[in-house]
DNA sequence: GAACTGTCTATTGTAGATAAAAGACAAAAA
DNA sequence: TTTTTGTCTTTTATCTACAATAGACAGTTC
């Protein structure tokens, strides 16, 4: 096997759920900028919803036939590309195994683990390195850094660095910019979240990197919103195997968002440093304490 | 070929230098910490060696027959790795050669014009896109983000804020911190090359190097020690294929160390600001001069 | 008994091959 | 004349194979 074809099998299953919506497809060019792949796949999930016998299609007529049934779609353990499963089965290890510091890294091992060729494995290690947690000894082995209690003071140094420098270029953005618009539109999903809390607390998660990334790319610096990967990265699967006080840890997290926003929309520095400064400093206790 | 013998022929290189002065060689573990290379690599040495006549080698008897001559040595250009070839070869093209912005990246080609296989090019772009000069498509090509002014000034940004925060630490360091001795190892060095600018003024990337990477090193926090590289490396070429005023441009670069270095001295955090900040803006406005 | 050598095994770095996916171009249709 | 389709070529993602290099272990030497 060259290369798995998950590109199509996710594409696919996505086209299904637009046939379920309409009676006919649209045209080859535009199913693939909907869809965000080429023709070549297109047309190969025409090919095969017609042997599915889920369409007609000949030319321009692509006539649904029937609706799509479970069965017709491929399972979603099918659909991850390569570098999303060795990303999860490697944080996997270091995150919640009982990984030490100092350890060795072997990228035969680990693609023997996961199933895979080197190839892969070593390619993500290399995407990986950057993040700080491992580093490469030429022509030998990678060493754990470890998800250390240094690891995390370090990143967080920087995060508050960079995002308090962000915050005040956000107070600085125009009144038309469509980042106020997308700050509205969190506000309001957090009062909403908040108003339901005990079952919506895990949406947390994703709404903090939504909020937290918005405010980062108003810096307009490349290397700021680059930083903001590896703590996106860390959170998230720092929330995904921490689950204790999740509810509580979440809700003070979102009254804090909500007093961090409010400070954003009076424009005023003084007042934005101190939401922002409160803010990342229990964030920072939150991932110490999960550490030791 | 699988694997180039890099790595032999540089260390081999380096042992004949060894060999030159004296008359027999250490143990084979001894001479392996010396060259950096496991006992593989110094027994692949030494049958050269034994080969070339430069050695009687009998166990631990590593008699030295004759001095090494020019022609015993590896050509320097067989010695690089294939990560540094590939390094060069694409810098010359992004930074000498009239690249544009928005250019298309093509793995198969870069591999074919270097001469290399593409796993290797590949690896580099991926190690390389950190860097924020080039961005990836999935399943497609990479997409060069150009040596712009807006590179620059996002560069300049976030070295200005590490640097400042690196120099406040590194006035906080103990008086006997091994920093403060390789401090005036660096002063006394700017002196020297000072006194004999004229000659020497293409040592100062090298120093400039040392020094700004010793302040950075006081951060203790590997994100900020790890930004550096890229600061280097940018300055590393810059400097190589920009040539003009560089006598001048150093000179003036030289005076603003001494003064910063000596605002460290005091340990007096204002003066360190001001006189880091003084350097850090005239830095920038040399490398932004480059670019247009 | 500490360090060194001989020998062997395991892992890394790199090339080459191949299926999947992207994309180019001309002919066909609206 | 603009968009769509049919066909073909190119490129990427990934596997496998293999030489270079690292590293382990037992026997040997000082």
């Amino acid at each position: 096997m060259a290369k798995q074809n998950t590109v199509f099998k996710d594409a696919f299953n996505r086209c299904l759920k637009l046939l379920a919506e309409t009676s006919a497809l649209p045209s080859e060019p535009e199913l693939g900028a909907t869809l965000g792949v080429s023709r070549t796949t297109i047309r190969a999930i025409l090919t095969r919803m017609e042997e599915l016998q889920l369409i007609a299609w000949d030319k321009r007529a692509k006539v649904v036939l029937r609706h799509p049934k479970a069965e017709d779609y491929y399972p979603a353990e099918e659909t991850d590309s390569l570098s999303e499963i060795i990303e999860r089965s490697f944080m996997r290890r270091i995150l919640a195994g009982g990984a030490e510091p100092g350890m060795q890294i072997n990228e035969l091992e680990l693609a023997r683990d996961i199933g895979t060729g080197t190839t892969s494995v070593r390619e993500f290690l290399i995407r990986f390195s950057r993040f700080g947690l491992i580093e490469k000894r030429p022509n030998s082995h990678w060493i754990l850094k470890g998800f250390t209690r240094e690891f995390a003071l370090e990143l967080t140094e920087v995060r508050e660095m960079f995002e308090l420098r962000s915050a005040a270029s956000f107070a600085a953005l125009d009144a038309d910019h469509p980042a106020w618009q997308e700050l509205e539109r969190i506000e309001a999903l957090h009062h909403e979240i908040l108003a339901d809390i005990d079952s919506r607390y895990r949406d947390f998660s994703e709404l903090d990197e939504r909020f937290h990334l918005l405010v980062h790319k108003s810096s307009s610096n490349r290397f700021i919103v680059d930083f903001y990967d590896i703590i996106a990265i860390v959170f998230h699967y720092h929330y995904q195997w921490n689950k204790t006080n999740a509810r509580e840890r979440n809700a003070r997290a979102l009254e804090e968002h909500l007093a961090y926003i409010a400070a954003l929309k009076t424009r005023d520095g003084a007042q934005i440093e101190a939401a922002c400064k409160r803010h990342l400093r229990s964030a920072r206790e939150t991932l110490l304490q999960s550490i030791q």
